[in-house]
DNA sequence: AGCAGCGACTAGAGCGCGCTAGAAGTACGG
DNA sequence: CCGTACTTCTAGCGCGCTCTAGTCGCTGCT
């Protein structure tokens, strides 16, 4: 490592000493008028004169104020500010994010992020977000158990995207589960698949119905005997880790159904490290279609959630019932679509049907 | 979509009226003692006896009170958070901010996260950072140019990462970009290839540097006649539209260095789409070592920043700087180090060396 | 002339907490 | 008995802002 000084004192355009932010007393002063007059203008509310308003506005600019997030919020009854709980290693909730953040500005809300980490658990970040007082939560993909999610409700609007949460108090938004499993399960059977095995999420988000979906297809298809579930989670290293459970049994399914996108690349990689090709060998299905599954080194098979949609009625749902505390909970279901890339084709040996 | 209402009533703990979030006064009185004395316990300061501590936090827990970050801002001089600016998009700011996170903690400092986006640019983020009271800002791979950093760091302390900025008052935290390309191009010519492109990272952290090292390069191996920069920035899309680019061509260059790990995902979809094997007709080389990269249905070459490491100077930067205003401004490099995986080989119809 | 109505502005009380100065209680030595 | 030291606790100001309830001067209407 290099180390480059740059030798000169900081020189701040300020003078020397980094001077202390000013407030809107500063503001006030300079221009000769009350502090609740800037606060008006700042706030954009009526009860200014235009000659004022520019008046104020260029002392602000003159002197580098910044209104005080901070204090604003003290002072305000509402703080209008949302929560969002997110994994920043999943690239889903990346999209989420981008759809969270134009939806609550366009209905006038801020948004504070707070990311899981290996030592960030999920009530460490929601004790973050409601400590900068969010009015309300949106967790993406939450794993913590319906009662904690059902306690938080109880006293915080508190939005769930992914999954189901039958906690009184809590709205929750996710796909379609069944719809999705199933229609990868019937397209795989109708490349001519049997051998079908499920890594199964874990206590992901979603997982439980996901899994549900998958033995309820299989049976459905008359292949309750090919019934098999890998235990997993929503990781790349699962994945992988199943890919290398599989990998160590005599006879390799021909199609996997992993649980998300993530472990989806996770057992490709266990898969392409072994030399089992994809789909000539293996077919694999994703779930999410994240942004990088479309990617065609990736070009993966996945299940489509609407992340933009998603969003949108998680903000909407946040502030429903920041306007109306006793709206009863609800559950939000979207479609799910299976969408049909690279990933899966008839299995080795299967003349094509038809 | 469907919609299910829950019928029931939302069921707080705590009657129907969402209560009133409890303040330190609701503890104080609960236990019986003043203000001051529980600040003392939240604070962890000496000052309380034992007993008391544990009526205090029983009395908290009772009424599930949450000390209030707002007003402990807005109260306390120092404020103890450091705003870190991301683009959610780039895994290599996953990693980076997971490394954040451990860092400041450990530091005792808090992190707030805002996300770029495409309807929040660079300013807007900053905004909303310094209006929560950060002390200090870490911006991870700004496109802003050097002025407005300047201004920024001569009144909040503030770490560039990624990028070299040559303004007094910031600091900046980087790999030796030259050192990392020079590997690269090395690494190329060493497999035989000569007609080697450079995706141009635009105003991208770094992309100045290496550019200029991948001529510098192309120029000492005597390569100066191929040498070839194509337009670009640090997203996929550039990667796919500078493969579009390049496969309009009547011949197509052996060996790409793209401008980051994104771009060179984007510009791996354009070719594939297009029949083009990676690396059996063209090698690509990518710049950061996201862990997406070393995936294997991805599996590819490029220069690693160690993003821990890096982590860990940007948080350290930020907090000797907050200790002393008057640090002159750092710059730091850290080494580059080019991992080769499995997107380069030798070019097509050479017999390989030795 | 009298007064309601309005636009432009201000005083001042909080919001929930941190923090300084100091009070009250206990202990000990001289 | 007082002085000193220490622990445990309290009073109350201030952080920068919002917001309610005004004041003030002016117009327009009866």
């Amino acid at each position: 490592m290099v180390e480059h000084g740059a030798g000169a004192e900081s020189s701040g355009g300020s003078g020397s000493a980094r001077a202390k932010r000013p407030t809107m007393a500063d503001v006030a002063a300079r221009v000769g008028v009350s502090r609740a007059l800037v606060s008006l203008v700042f706030r954009n509310e009526p009860g200014a004169s235009k000659e004022t308003r520019e008046r104020v506005l260029r002392a602000a600019e003159e002197l580098g104020y910044r209104p005080d997030n901070a204090a604003r919020l003290l002072a305000r009854t509402r703080s209008m500010v949302l929560g969002v709980m997110i994994n920043i290693r999943n690239a889903f909730h990346a999209d989420l994010v981008e759809a969270i953040y134009a939806e609550a500005e366009r209905l006038g809300y801020e948004v504070l992020l707070s990311a899981l980490g290996p030592a960030r658990n999920e009530r460490r970040v929601v004790e973050s977000l409601l400590g900068h007082r969010c009015e309300a939560l949106i967790l993406l993909g939450p794993n913590a158990e319906d009662a904690y999610l059902a306690e938080l409700g109880a006293h915080t609007p508190t939005v769930v995207v992914g999954r189901r949460v039958p906690a009184n108090g809590v709205d929750s938004i996710h796909t379609a589960e069944n719809k999705g499993m199933r229609q990868a399960v019937d397209h795989l059977v109708g490349l001519g698949h049997r051998a079908i095995v499920h890594i199964d999420g874990g206590d992901g988000p979603g997982s439980a119905e996901r899994r549900r979906a998958y033995r309820a297809a299989m049976r459905d298809l008359g292949l309750q005997d090919e019934i098999r579930v890998l235990p997993g989670d929503h990781t790349e290293e699962s994945g992988e880790k199943a890919g290398d459970t599989l990998l160590g049994d005599a006879r390799l399914p021909t199609a996997v159904l992993a649980g998300n996108d993530r472990c989806a690349m996770g057992l490709m990689h266990a898969l392409s490290r072994a030399g089992v090709g994809v789909p000539q060998d293996v077919s694999v299905v994703g779930y999410d279609d994240s942004h990088i599954a479309h990617l065609s080194r990736i070009n993966l098979t996945t299940v489509r959630q609407d992340a933009e949609q998603m969003a949108q009625l998680a903000v909407r749902s946040a502030v429903e019932r920041l306007d109306d505390h006793r709206l009863p909970s609800r559950e939000l279901i979207l479609d799910a679509r299976l969408v049909v890339r690279g990933t899966t084709a008839p299995p080795r040996g299967h003349a094509s049907a038809l």
